[in-house]
DNA sequence: TGAAATTCATGAAACGTTTCATGATCAATA
DNA sequence: TATTGATCATGAAACGTTTCATGAATTTCA
């Protein structure tokens, strides 16, 4: 089965239909062309089986139509749904994805940048953990959740109003002390102004409360820990828990259980991301839905406007609360 | 803050160092250069601030070095877990992932063959549902879990394998009546190979067994149905169950748990695929467990091998079983 | 009817790289 | 010293597309 030495060109459709190169690229293209011409381009590329080649077009008019999405894996749930929705926003957009993990490692988000920016990608959309971030400058550029400065658009929820959701749907269920938790980094980023919004709703309320942050990388022991703590004779500390994540909140309400806990019945716990949980839970689960469609919308829509200097640079999308089915926007 | 006009190329690098333009790219590419030229070739990158283009190399050599995955979405974690492995292993060999998603849209999936051809990608890995797939023949094409024909490689795990180890396992944990419950279309292909090795094991066993199978889209009430039916003065009818992947398990278990049946106290229930629970479950959850790091190695190592001629049309990757963190290698 | 305006195909140049035949330089051998 | 061989930089062509200036053919309007 031998392969044709070469596939055919534009140049051997122009000549198989007798009409000029030009031509045969115009009506490729869907550009005003004759009739006549057009139905004779048709039959030739028919004849020959011609297939459009993409590296072409792109040498020549510097456009790939495809944009890098640069996050840490698929493995999270999370960022699985991210990874999904930005692909059928950009689909729809009639682009493609070039997908890059950086499994959390600072050097190599800067080495996929520049990877992406040899590959001519039209845009890059970031999920980054680096503050030292190389912004490049040559290409449209978007991050989610991390701001950088006012000439990097980031699309954030709004973790904030989320933070003060939670506090003040807690309070709503009648909780009188409450706690937040979470792990992560101490970056100044978008996620962590979710203890912010908390944290205020709070005090405004005047609701007792605790917060509980560990830094990456530090073991869940030390939540158990936090947890048993607060455990005086059969009797919790807190009636409502507010966790930074979704991932999270799942593995401390396996501790609360453990513990003897109800949920929600001894313990109102609301997350945070809206991670439907597979059905696979057999407990209440609260949380603060991110908006993922819209999330995605506007990181695609951003990274392909023109004129990205007439852009937001903080784009920050409401939340909503959602506990078994039922949801409420935020604010 | 003004764009250059222009971004220097490899022309404007070879007249800055005084050299010609093809040292330029001998330079770049790490061939045989002497030693000053290279370190003038290096200053001139340094001062002008290059950046290569690949899209000139991919029109010249017709390789893009992108490998396009297709596959229905990163939603369910198992093909999550796969994209991000195959990413890593295309990461090693420094080639780039394209990925794109069918949704289970058989006509997309033929959509996104042809789109993927058009963007020259050196090779298409791909997770699909029709039947009647238009196999390219001009690009190195590998499927997972789908044999076409001997043509067209194919890389799946040992399905019959585990399937027979399900029965086995189930067997030696004391059951004595078995069922095995799954979901999906009849097509002939791959994961269907489960229910045989379970039922010619369990047939070699003399263990007795059901089968409970629903074409794709089926309600999952009819599940419920089936367990209820099943369900006789408090009796149940099995004492262990097989279930097609995991994600089915987690949902059976939940049903299961519902009727007032411990796992694995009352029944026993393997799923497959390995799907690691997130640290959400809170019963013991059995599975066996898909390879996947071997088959998104043999999926890239396929794909990329030069002499695709040679290659086996089928690659049946050895599974295990894991319970309770424990894992033994299939027969 | 004649001039002006409009439509639309043509032909060639350009995008940035790789690669190949050519030729220059220098060392080694006779 | 003269010749051969080896090394390695040079210059130009080629990859397949888009785009632009040119000009031919047709329509419009006075």
């Amino acid at each position: 089965m031998m392969k044709d030495k070469t596939a055919p060109t534009m140049a051997d459709v122009a000549r198989e239909a007798g009409v000029a190169l030009g031509t045969v690229s115009r009506v490729i293209n869907g550009q005003q062309v004759g009739e006549e011409f057009r139905e004779k381009v048709n039959a030739a590329i028919q004849r020959l089986g011609y297939k459009y080649n993409s590296s072409g077009r792109a040498l020549r008019t510097d456009r790939t139509n495809t944009i890098a999405l640069i996050i840490p894996n698929t493995i999270n749930p999370y960022f699985a749904l991210l990874v999904h929705h930005i692909n059928m926003e950009l689909e729809k957009r009639n682009r493609r994805m070039l997908l890059c993990f950086t499994e959390y490692d600072t050097n190599r988000e800067n080495e996929l940048i520049q990877m992406a920016q040899q590959n001519r990608v039209d845009g890059i959309i970031a999920l980054t953990y680096n503050p030292d971030l190389t912004i490049p400058e040559d290409v449209p550029f978007v991050t989610i959740d991390r701001f950088f400065s006012a000439s990097v658009p980031c699309v954030a929820a709004d973790n904030f109003g989320g933070g003060s959701l939670a506090a003040r749907r807690l309070k709503e269920l009648g909780c009188a002390n409450v706690a937040f938790m979470r792990i992560g980094s101490t970056l100044v980023n978008e996620p962590s102004k979710r203890k912010e919004g908390f944290v205020a709703a709070c005090v405004e309320m005047g609701l007792p409360f605790e917060v509980m942050a560990l830094e990456d990388g530090a073991p869940f022991e030390e939540f158990e820990r936090f947890l048993k703590e607060h455990m005086k004779n059969g009797k919790f500390a807190f009636d409502g828990l507010f966790i930074g994540t979704d991932m999270l909140a799942w593995q401390i309400i396996q501790v609360l259980k453990k513990m003897g806990l109800r949920v929600p019945e001894d313990v109102q716990v609301i997350g945070f991301d809206g991670i439907r949980s597979f059905g696979v839970l057999d407990y209440a689960v609260s949380t603060i839905v991110q908006p993922v469609q819209e999330i995605a919308e506007a990181c695609v829509s951003t990274v392909l406007s023109k004129h990205l200097s007439n852009v937001p640079s903080l784009i920050c999308l409401p939340v909503s609360y959602a506990f078994g089915g039922t949801t409420r926007e935020s604010t």
